[in-house]
DNA sequence: ATTTGTAATGGAAACGTTTCCAATAAAAAT
DNA sequence: ATTTTTATTGGAAACGTTTCCATTACAAAT
């Protein structure tokens, strides 16, 4: 059974094939009657525009692709970029748009992949995630062939983009264990400092504590690998250290997961001798023991907003490449209590 | 400037557009010496071949799409679907596909958005993730029109479909806690039972206690709804019960969380008092205290198993219907003990 | 010398749309 | 009555490929 053209219809119409196309394209300049007649021989020979043949003709696809640019490990695993998936899903589906998922990491392979993508033209915009400010890929894009949001922040590269204020959020976690007395506060980031928002919320971190005054130690500064497992092992370093920090702030509630067996394994309690706050307020945050005290980022909203921002910049391309940084809150539970001299 | 295209490189190489054509496609049938010219015209003048052209004579798309078809609300945010989706991801791309991700939920809207996905032809093949029960869309879906595989398993239907053991895993991890010594042994399934693995696993642990001769109570079985808020409802009625079950087996390590919580806010001991298997084993399993004994599912490994079925159905369309049921395992941590009388 | 076979190539047709231009009919303006 | 405008419509051209068929050149076989 060869597929049903739009010549079948218009046959069965006893019309043209612009008219048909017309009607399907809600185009306003045909009359009531022979619309009905086209929708109706449509309707019986049960035709569907083909997608493709449209693609060719307009130029356009309507399909953007999210990139995923991570380090070669972890594409999906992240719990957040689901939320934001869903964000951008819920914005683009309103004007009928598609998303191609396109785990492109860093190297030659996911270069490639990418150029590849806007060459052949698979996508109308491109949204992507998690980049590394080591990245050279900005410089090697075809300049402004396409549209881009990025979901993140870059410095220095004049790209529209969504991103959660990072820095403001980490600020915000250790001004709050200042405030409770600690002074010897450690971190642990949630991924190497590569990655944008992992030097964002240390550059917080570190802010909050020089405006207090506080003398920063570089041992108490520990790079995180987004997983519990690395929360583990960097927990472990800090607690081997003397003094050890009264207060942890980890930049991801993932990573937090093991630190905190650490800190169980060292038959320590939270948070009588170690506070802990957290980052993202990932779903299981609340229901660990003590609950997480963490910082909460709007992960849906930045989803949607990149969605939104790209969605302008295919509409007119006179819409100017704004900056977004959305705000966290720090979500107050069970995790810290005020200085006490517990350490040894 | 004006996209370049394959008249541009023939006219460049002083070839016809057959043979440009002939060379991207790694066709043999060029001599050497042209298909550097033509190699090096195309490098010269930067062309890519449009991938809509491409489709639209072809036929084909290289698009598969990924359905997710789970009841309206979470469509992305299982951690256990990304890492299918990851595990779909590396197979395809070897054989240059590209992924579209489709949340349609059943309901009007979502329908036709699946039905239209295939009727426009979007994608050459399809992997649907979530099947429920009494999801009629199979019957109306355009049949044999398009190949499609099953992530989960749908009972009566005559399709591709690749899940997990549901049945056996939850039948082992029940009867792990029989040989415990435990008698009342309630359960919380991970979702409503109108899905397939939630219904498989309730069969499951029914057939465990059955074949052990347990009269089963209607009360020890729960309905999860995916979260951990759910799972920790679900447990207080269980906690309200008189006798108590002594284990539980929670069908989500996800729910669990959320039970666990319940269990720790009664002032009971994991596993003193009760003792608890979960399904699923995420990354944070391990990590909760106690270490959470669960059923571990290979969901990359279904991924892959999943595509590669696809792949197979869009080459060569003489391929059967494979079924297949990957196997689960018990890990054995610490969230389980022998039954002793610790209940009231 | 002629025929046959083979490898390489050029170019038209086809894929299924949209869009533009011309044509027609009807209505309005003169 | 004639011209101008407007509302519909038909259909050719274009989008950028692939594929098929015909052609050419040349080697091999007769």
């Amino acid at each position: 059974m060869p597929a049903v053209t739009i010549k079948d219809v218009a046959r069965e119409a006893g019309v043209g094939v612009g008219t048909v196309s017309r009607v399907f394209n809600r185009s306003t300049l045909v009359s009531q009657e022979t619309q009905q007649r086209v929708l109706a021989a449509a309707d019986k020979l049960g035709y569907y525009p083909d997608v493709s043949a449209r693609r060719l003709v307009k130029g356009r696809t309507r399909i953007i692709a999210f990139i995923e640019r991570h380090t070669p490990r972890p594409p999906f695993v992240d719990a957040f970029m689901a939320e934001v998936l869903r964000g951008i899903h819920s914005v683009v589906i309103e004007e009928d748009y598609h998303i191609l998922i396109e785990p492109c990491a860093p190297g030659e392979k996911g270069d490639r992949r990418l150029l590849n993508l806007i060459r052949e033209k698979h996508a109308d915009g491109l949204i992507i995630s998690g980049p590394r400010i080591d990245d050279p890929i900005y410089r090697s894009m075809p300049n402004g062939q396409i549209p881009v949001v990025l979901q993140g922040y870059l410095p220095g590269e004049a790209l529209a983009c969504v991103d959660v204020d990072n820095y403001t959020g980490a600020y915000q976690a250790t001004e709050y264990l200042l405030s409770l007395g600690h002074r010897r506060i450690a971190m642990i980031s949630n991924g190497p400092f590569v990655y944008t928002a992992a030097e964002a919320r240390k550059a917080g971190y570190l802010a909050a504590l020089e405006k207090t005054g506080i003398e920063i130690f570089p041992e108490y500064i520990c790079e995180g690998a987004f997983s519990p497992e690395s929360g583990y092992q960097a927990m472990q370093s800090l607690l081997s250290l003397d003094p050890r920090p009264s207060a942890v702030f980890i930049a991801s509630d993932t990573v937090a997961i093991g630190a905190i067996k650490a800190i169980e394994g060292a038959n320590l309690l939270i948070p009588e001798d170690i506070s802990i706050v957290g980052f993202d307020d990932i779903a299981w945050s609340a229901y660990l023991s003590p609950p997480l005290t963490t910082v909460r980022l709007p992960a849906q909203e930045i989803g949607e907003k990149a969605a939104r921002l790209l969605m302008n910049l295919l509409s007119d391309d006179k819409t100017v490449c704004t900056q977004e940084f959305l705000p966290t809150r720090l979500i107050l539970r069970g995790s810290c209590q005020p200085y006490s001299d517990n350490s040894r």
